[in-house]
DNA sequence: ATGCTGACTAACA
DNA sequence: TTGTTAGCCAGCA
């Protein structure tokens, strides 16, 4: 392949994260590091930061506030975030955070992964199903 | 071109 | 447990 300086990923990048982003359903909740993942390709969870931030008129059609950091809290600053996430049925405790092990999108389904070009998300380590019993109570 | 900032994270103290 | 540090990459001055 000709040395094409690598010209950045170019916006396109941006396409494919919020296109990754309107599988996200109402009521769950996925990371910028996970979506990054799932699009691949060298992708990092800033530049999805940097896509949500970058979303102008497109912030209609996608769910960007289903999007929170890895702490399970909400990163935007002076938006309605929370609110819109608390009207979708996504609890928060009194930390202001959401239990990730309980609402996270587990990810596109292999079939619509496969099709449109994108990494299904890997499974949760055995760590994580330590900590997601830890904050689990038999109500 | 260089440096700084940012809707992030994993690692470490 | 929480706070700090260093890497991330794209956009802008």
């Amino acid at each position: 392949m000709s040395t094409i300086t690598i010209t950045m990923h170019e916006r396109r990048f941006f396409e494919r994260i919020y296109q990754v982003v309107e599988q996200v359903p109402r009521g769950q909740v996925s990371t910028y590091g996970d979506i990054a993942i799932i699009v691949g390709g060298g992708c990092d969870a800033r530049i999805v930061g940097l896509a949500m931030g970058d979303l102008g008129p497109r912030a209609a059609k996608v769910p960007w506030q289903r999007i929170i950091n890895r702490s399970g809290g909400i990163s935007t600053q002076g938006s309605n975030q929370r609110e819109l996430l608390v009207a979708e049925g996504v609890e928060f405790d009194e930390k202001g955070k959401v239990r990730l092990e309980r609402v996270r999108w587990p990810g596109p389904g292999a079939e619509w992964a496969t099709k449109h070009g994108f990494q299904p998300l890997p499974a949760r380590t055995s760590k994580d199903d330590e900590e997601d019993k830890s904050q689990l109570r038999l109500f």
